[in-house]
DNA sequence: CGAAAACATAACAAAATCGTTGTTAAGGTT
DNA sequence: AACCTTAACAACGATTTTGTTATGTTTTCG
């Protein structure tokens, strides 16, 4: 029921932080009335019509006369509409402390996740440097960058991560081998990392197999999350980065596993 | 010495129109005085620097002091700042002439070219459908399109022409079926087509062997070129469409060779 | 070698462009 | 007929592009 008080990023644009707004009030109500959701962002009806025609676009909600309703999909939570903005101070800190692990010259695979994204732009501080991703989001930030090679990961298209994923990408990710990997996660269970799409998994697993190094991103909200699909587990990885507002017990009971935690500090 | 009284794209900006015109401008001249460009343009010294320098990144000219001198690559000449813009209308007519061959549900290959990128638009119109392409302004253009299933190819991005190339590529096309492609040429000799970059050909070539139907797109303009590599006799394909402007010679020549013409029509 | 000239870059302010929003009117549905 | 949606356009706001000035750098030539 916070939905106006959020704690915001101050590049987001009006229009993105209303619609997520809008997305997370219609998607936590089930179903609200669009002049009702006039009347709370104090706008006019024809702006709450575009925003709900842009996030039923994006398989977010459906708009049926005068309502806007909730899909009833499990994926919706991981829809980047949602995660887009959230914790981004957390994102970064991690994202910083992950370009440690870069040295110019090396090849970095990067998946589909925010955490990564915040990495695009100081990729570039590395050059020479080539970038092996999924993402069409991270090719565009990438692309005509100076001193950055981008190498791209074919696949089908799926909307809800702006990512390509499926056989053809996995395919393409076992004829390539990277210096580094840095893979992101859904949720933490049980010292194990999940992920609510199968895809996802079998995507972010080919990356793993080629990586010579294995760097997970979490920031501390993941410890709080479930998902379906088991990923590795964490002792895979060479390094877990973590923010700095990680549960110590949560990170003591990385550390007692043998596992080699970071904390970023912001 | 036509680049201020060329017929240009209203959508395009003031910049990319300049940015444009300076390029035709130093590499038809081979090295221009910045000073002079900034007075032919009417603009600051500052703005034409800037121009300079995004065109230097893009690898169609070097700027060394006080001058701006054009590159000795043969590459040079397809670079897309050139050929973005250039007889849109033809090219607007042949993609809609290629539309007729397509059906909904079927999935089609599409290369670089700004002929192909004139039919994005147009592709909605035939959903459902499945675009396999390895161009990255055609995956941003379909990106969110509904009823349109994108899937990517990956490999290493060329700047000069907004695509992936590489082994990566043609091995993830090896690996998939089509039941269209359209593919467009650089230049057409001797009932040939040829390319000026080998990568070009072995994508080209690779997409070639996995469509059912093999569609050429050309503009009159291509006729006049002249390229290093081959990519593939013009008998090989289904169909070869060509807009009005192209001379009935040239028309006839294909003709007698019982290759089947399109005219499309403005 | 050093100083002046010629050029390049950085930083900020002004201008132009583009995207967003609200209003009104017209078009569809229930 | 009431209600909702969409289209079109004008007003506003934000972002990008441009010009100006000041400062840094390289070349040239005394």
């Amino acid at each position: 029921m916070d939905y106006l008080s959020l704690e915001r990023d101050p590049r987001l644009s009006k229009q993105q932080v209303r619609q997520r707004a809008i997305a997370e009030a219609v998607l936590s109500e089930g179903a609200i009335r669009i002049e009702a959701l006039a009347e709370q962002f104090g706008t006019s009806l024809m702006t709450i019509h575009r925003d709900l025609d842009e996030l039923e676009d994006r398989g977010l909600l459906r708009k049926t006369r005068g309502l806007a309703t909730a899909h009833s999909s499990t994926l919706v939570e991981s829809s980047d509409v949602y995660r887009i903005g959230q914790e981004t101070p957390a994102k970064e800190a991690i994202a910083m402390a992950a370009m440690e692990f870069i040295e110019p010259g090396q090849s970095v695979l990067l998946d589909d996740s925010t955490t990564v994204l915040q990495m695009a732009k100081l990729l570039q501080t590395k050059s020479p440097i080539t970038v092996i991703t999924n993402v069409l989001t991270l090719m565009n930030e990438l692309n005509g960058a100076r001193g950055v090679q981008l190498v791209a990961l074919g696949g089908t298209f799926h909307n809800w991560c702006s990512a390509f994923m499926g056989s053809v990408t996995t395919e393409a990710i076992q004829r390539l081998r990277a210096d580094v990997a840095f893979i992101s996660t859904a949720a933490i269970m049980d010292g194990m990392c999940f992920h609510q799409s199968e895809e996802s998994v079998a995507t972010k697993k080919a990356m793993l197999s080629v990586a010579a190094k294995k760097i997970l991103l979490v920031d501390h909200t993941k410890f709080d999350r479930r998902a379906l699909h088991a990923l590795a587990s964490l002792s895979e990885f060479d390094h877990v980065i973590v923010d700095s507002g990680t549960k110590p017990e949560d990170i003591e009971k990385m550390r007692s596993q043998g596992i080699d935690v970071i904390i970023a500090s912001n």
